[in-house]
DNA sequence: TTGTACGCGTTATCAG
DNA sequence: CTGATAACGCGTACAA
């Protein structure tokens, strides 16, 4: 039995199409037994409104986009991406709108942003001048990007980074630490979403640094890594391999500083006694894992919430802040320990 | 500037539109002459073509939908529905599909359906019968679901749930336990996406209790939790709060059982010395947690990844083998010991 | 209160 | 061989 139309329901009913459609979304612009009879007629039928049609008319899809920069297996693998979806989920649900993830099409996060069937995109770490946001921007697709470079008319939910990551340094020098190594996001090849982020951070750093007359470029080990537990497992075992051993390991991210801890207990380095590792996100797993991760703390869930209104508001034209700050605060645990004053190493 | 359409670009060109989308889509069927222009002119004014009116014309969406049975933010709070996510992502992008999660809308499972803009559903715990899959079945929408019932034409991916169960139960039995508390999977109001996988899981503590010949039924104390760590430490505390002290705690879910760890630590009663615990996923936090958790390891990317598979097929029409049942194992890790001979309790 | 016509991109079918 | 016409699906502004 083929799909059943609303056309379908005209003839049978005699009414035109209108009618049938009225009859469903604007019931008080028929008589009655029109009505009745054309409701009858559909549910004997099982007609159901074409989606696909549906969204035509009405130039709206009901759904809204998280333009991923990397393919989705990769993406989750860091649970603060899940926190941020739940955020966004949140706001989804309240509006009706369902919430479809965007990986890049055929290698390709353009392509993705073609073709994307969605009301407006949540994307990250975008910045003006970029490839990606003229192609929204010609698509005259609302968006809103997390974890980017604000400005302008540019709608931006994220934290301040620079602050927070010279917050991290600033108690990683304070607690003695000489030997310091810092395990950075890989750069990417295609979207450049954490580039912003990755600037950011560095220049706290960097401020940390100069504020204990010490000079970071010169002293500080970067790794790069893919933010995966994996990730930091191997930029550790590579800091090792090179036999370079920092006393105080910063991350990134949370994800990394796991890998980073369980290389150190696979090769039998104590934690924090020998060395210190500092994370970055405060996922759930932050909490679990022994000893509880020093780290800081940024709001997943509400960056989510946030993106998803604004998103939301954007939509519907009324949007008023475009410019979200949300506050980051170090949270000491139990990985990040003061340096003994003992000889560093070897 | 308002949107450029088809119908400017056939305009402007002086062709119709067939030979704007022809230069596009099927360049051959086309002068050299006339598809230069045409694009040329397109480029120009930076035309997109609608996704909406595009897909409508393809009959397809271009995306495929999970179906969630709960909302997102709470979906999310277990792992084990992430490494789902990513192993549908796999295959869709492997497929150039995007993933829409279709959450309830205006807290209704059906209503998700009905107005799902996806090529095909992937479904949990669905069952031969219940409204939901009539619904589907309507809209002519190929499906699959994960932890179903299957049997007949009902394409399903998952695990042995009761061979599983019992195995689990079957352990805790032989590790000497007599006072064993269940943490079942809350029954849920709409969509009762768990209740097969609770049935079996069920029958299979019963088996492994009578083979112990012993009665389930009048021995074991059950709790109902929410899948998440907030539902594990919250019936743990019914528990202690009633007086009841079970000596080994087997938990529906990984998250529930790290719930339970947590409450556990919190009033200073030892794992695994004083009480076992047991979950069943292993999710990447087990292997976090100390001491890491006894489980039972199922393939959640496995799962996501064949039901992906096995969706892209029925939407092809290609689709053969319509039942995977995957392995799951226990995995016997640090959260359940032998019970000392002692007295188990006051 | 109800019907006609339009919008959108693709493609089967037909005309030149 | 090249290019145009018309139909698909629905909702709704506008006309009757």
């Amino acid at each position: 039995m083929p799909r059943v139309t609303i056309n379908d329901i005209a003839r049978i009913s005699g009414y035109s199409k209108t009618s049938v459609s009225f009859a469903f979304n604007d019931p008080g612009r028929i008589s009655e037994k029109a009505r009745t009879r054309i409701l009858a007629i559909a549910e004997d039928l099982g007609y159901i409104p074409d989606p696909l049609a549906r969204n035509l008319s009405l130039r709206r899809h009901g759904s809204i986009g998280l333009l991923l920069p990397e393919v989705i297996p990769l993406a989750f693998l860091n649970s603060h991406l899940s926190q941020i979806v739940q955020g966004i989920g949140e706001i989804c649900e309240r509006n009706g709108h369902s919430l479809t993830l965007i990986p890049p099409l055929r290698e390709s996060v353009q392509e993705g942003v073609r073709s994307a069937a969605v009301d407006g995109l949540i994307t990250i770490g975008l910045e003006p001048g970029m490839e990606t946001v003229e192609l929204i921007r010609q698509r005259h697709m609302p968006f809103v990007t997390i974890d980017g470079r604000g400005g302008g008319g540019f709608p931006v939910v994220g934290i301040d980074d620079c602050a927070a990551a010279r917050e991290v340094m600033e108690y990683v020098l304070s607690c003695g630490h000489r030997d310091v190594a810092v395990i950075a996001f890989a750069d990417e090849p295609q979207l450049a979403s954490r580039s912003h982020v990755k600037t950011q951070r560095f220049t706290g750093y960097r401020a940390a640094f100069e504020s204990h007359d010490r000079r970071f470029t010169a002293e500080v080990m970067v790794e790069n890594a893919e933010s995966s537990i994996e990730g930091g497992l191997a930029a550790t075992r590579r800091l090792w391999d090179a036999d370079r051993h920092p006393t105080a390991i910063v991350a990134m991210s949370d994800v990394i500083a796991l890998g980073v801890l369980q290389h150190l207990e696979e090769i039998g380095v104590a934690v924090p006694d020998e060395v210190s590792v500092i994370g970055f996100d405060d996922i759930p797993e932050a909490r679990i894992v022994r000893p509880q991760l020093t780290t800081v703390s940024q709001p997943g869930y509400e960056k989510g919430r946030r993106a998803g209104e604004l998103l939301v508001n954007l939509i519907a034209g009324t949007a008023v802040k475009l410019h979200h700050v949300l506050p980051a605060t170090l949270v000491k645990r139990a990985t990040c320990a003061v340096m003994r004053t003992s000889a560093t190493r070897s």
